[in-house]
DNA sequence: CGTTCGATTGAGGAAGATCAATTAATGTGG
DNA sequence: CCACATTAATTGATCTTCCTCAATCGAACG
C-alpha cells in the first residue's frame, strides 16, 4: 500500500476519502494520491526514506534527479553568494523537489527534510524517456512546475502586500488547505518549524511570529495544544481567512 | 531576420555579438537567440505585435496558449480576491509567459506588455506535439520553467533578507545583468515602470524607491539622463552589488 | 536535576509608511 | 505652439509597524 508506508510523526492522517483512492476530486484534478500511484506504476521509482535533518539535495550539487514527496514534509532554502539563508519553499505529499536544477544543471537549493518521510527518486532523463511513452505523465510533470510557479507567485504577493499578523494568518490557512487538498486533519495541526523557521519565511523575526500566534490565540482564530505551542488547533479555516481581511481593512470604524 | 523584427523604443539594442548567434555562450547555456531560432523553426508560432498597456491573457481566463517574448517587456500580476495587486514578474525577451496555467487550466495573473513588442502564440497542445518529434524542444521548455520558478525564489529572498535601499538596487542589477545575457547595452537602461510599480514589485512604497535611486545617484552608483528620470546610467553593474553588500554589512565600522 | 534550546513578552529604537507640499514631465485642446 | 490640466517624481515631516535587545519561562534531554 502506498499510503502510511512509512510511519510519521504527523498529527495529520489521510482520512478515508483520500485512501479510497476515487478519481478525480471535486474540481476536475487529479488527486494526489491518483497522481502518486500513476507515478509509481510508471515510473517505478527508488524509494527513499528520510528523517528530520536529512538533506536531499544541496545548493550547487550537479543535478540528476527529481524527487517525488510520498510522506513527510521538506523545506527549500535558498542560500545567496554572501551567506543569507532563505525558506524558500515548504513541500508536501505529492510535491515534486529539485526543478530549480533543471535549468542551470545544478540544483540552487538546500532540499531539508524536517519529519520521517519517503522520497521518490527518479533520474530526470529516465522520467524524459517515460514521458515520451505515456504523455499523461509528462501532463503531471508539468502541472507540478505550474502549481510550484504559481504558489511561488502567490508567496511574493503575501510578503509584499500583508502585515505581519496576516502573514501569518495566511501561513497557517494555507497551510492547513494544504494538508485538506491531501485528504489530511486540518483541525489540529503540528508545525514541525520553529518561530525563527516560520519567520525566515514569512520574512519577519521570530519575535513578530510569536506575538502574531499570540494575538490569533487571543481572538480565538487558532488554539494551542495543551502541551507544548507547536500543535496548532483550527477550528475553522475560514476565520483565517476573515482574520486576514480584518487586518487589511483600512479604518477600525470606531463603535457605530 | 528573427533579431530587431519589431521596432521599440528601448534604448538597449542587440549587440553584434548577440546577432551573429554563435551556438552557445560561456556557461555552455544555449543563447536566448539560439533559443528562439529552435522555436520558431520548430514551432512556426503565430506572431503577434503588442503596444504598451495590452494585456495577452488575463488572470481567469481559460488556459490554452503559451506566450514566448520576443521583443519588448511584460509584467506579471498577480490578483487576489480581496483586490491586492502585486506585481510578481518582469518578462524579457526569450521568456515564456503562461506557465500558471497549466495545472489549473486557467491563468492566474495578468501578463501585461509594458512596451511595444512582439510576442509568438503558441498552442499548448500543439507545444506538446512538436515536443514529442523533437525532444530538443521539451529541453527549453523545461528549462524555461525551471529558470522560472529559480528566479521567483530570488526574488522571494530579495524581498525578504534585503533593506529597500539594497532592494532597489539589487532589482536594477538583475536587470542589467538579464539586458546583457540577451546581448544588449547595460551602461544605459531605461525603465519603463513608474515608481509605484517598482515599488509594488519590490514590496514598497513609491517613495521609498525614490528616496534609494536619489541615495544611488548620490553615490554615483548610478546616474540619471539628462532628460528625465526614466533612463538610468550604470557604468559598472558590479558597483550595485557592492552596494547591496554595503547595506547588509553589520557595522559602519568608524574610523578605525 | 541542571542544561539547553525554543518560545513568550516587554521596552526602546529604527526603517520605512503615510501624509503633504512642491516640482518636473507629459499630454490636450484651443 | 502655448496655456493649462494631468500624471509622475521628489523631498520633507510625522507616525506606525516591526525589529532589536533583554529578561523570563517552559519543554526536552542527557
Amino acid at each position: 500500500m502506498l499510503n502510511a508506508a512509512i510511519p510519521s510523526t504527523n498529527a495529520a492522517v489521510p482520512t478515508v476519502q483520500a485512501q479510497v483512492g476515487i478519481g478525480r476530486d471535486c474540481t476536475g484534478q487529479q488527486s494526489t494520491a491518483d497522481t502518486l500511484k500513476l507515478l509509481c506504476e510508471q515510473l517505478r521509482p527508488q524509494r527513499r526514506v528520510v528523517h528530520a535533518g536529512d538533506t536531499i539535495y544541496q545548493a550547487g550539487e550537479r543535478f540528476g534527479n527529481l524527487y517525488i514527496l510520498n510522506s513527510g514534509f521538506f523545506k527549500i532554502v535558498n542560500l545567496s553568494a554572501d551567506g543569507r539563508e532563505q525558506v524558500v519553499g515548504l513541500k508536501f505529499r505529492g510535491d515534486w523537489l529539485g526543478f530549480d536544477g533543471i535549468a542551470s544543471g545544478r540544483y540552487s537549493c538546500d532540499a531539508v527534510a524536517m519529519d520521517t518521510g519517503e522520497i521518490w527518486v527518479v533520474s530526470y532523463e529516465a522520467l524524459l524517456a517515460a514521458c515520451a511513452a505515456h504523455p499523461a505523465l509528462l501532463q503531471v510533470l508539468h502541472a507540478a512546475m505550474s502549481r510550484e510557479i504559481a504558489h511561488d507567485r502567490d508567496s511574493l504577493m503575501s510578503v509584499c502586500t500583508l502585515p505581519a499578523d496576516a502573514r501569518v494568518a495566511d501561513f497557517l490557512r494555507y497551510w492547513a488547505e494544504t494538508l485538506a487538498e491531501r485528504g489530511m486533519r486540518t483541525d489540529e495541526i503540528t508545525l514541525r518549524m520553529t518561530r525563527a523557521e516560520i519567520g525566515n519565511y514569512l520574512g519577519m523575526t521570530l519575535e513578530s511570529v510569536s506575538r502574531a500566534l499570540s494575538r490569533l490565540a487571543r481572538d480565538n482564530v487558532i488554539g494551542f495544544a495543551t502541551k507544548g505551542r507547536r500543535d496548532v488547533q483550527i477550528p475553522d479555516v475560514g476565520a483565517l481567512s476573515a482574520f486576514v481581511q480584518r487586518c487589511l481593512a483600512p479604518a477600525p470604524a470606531m463603535l457605530q
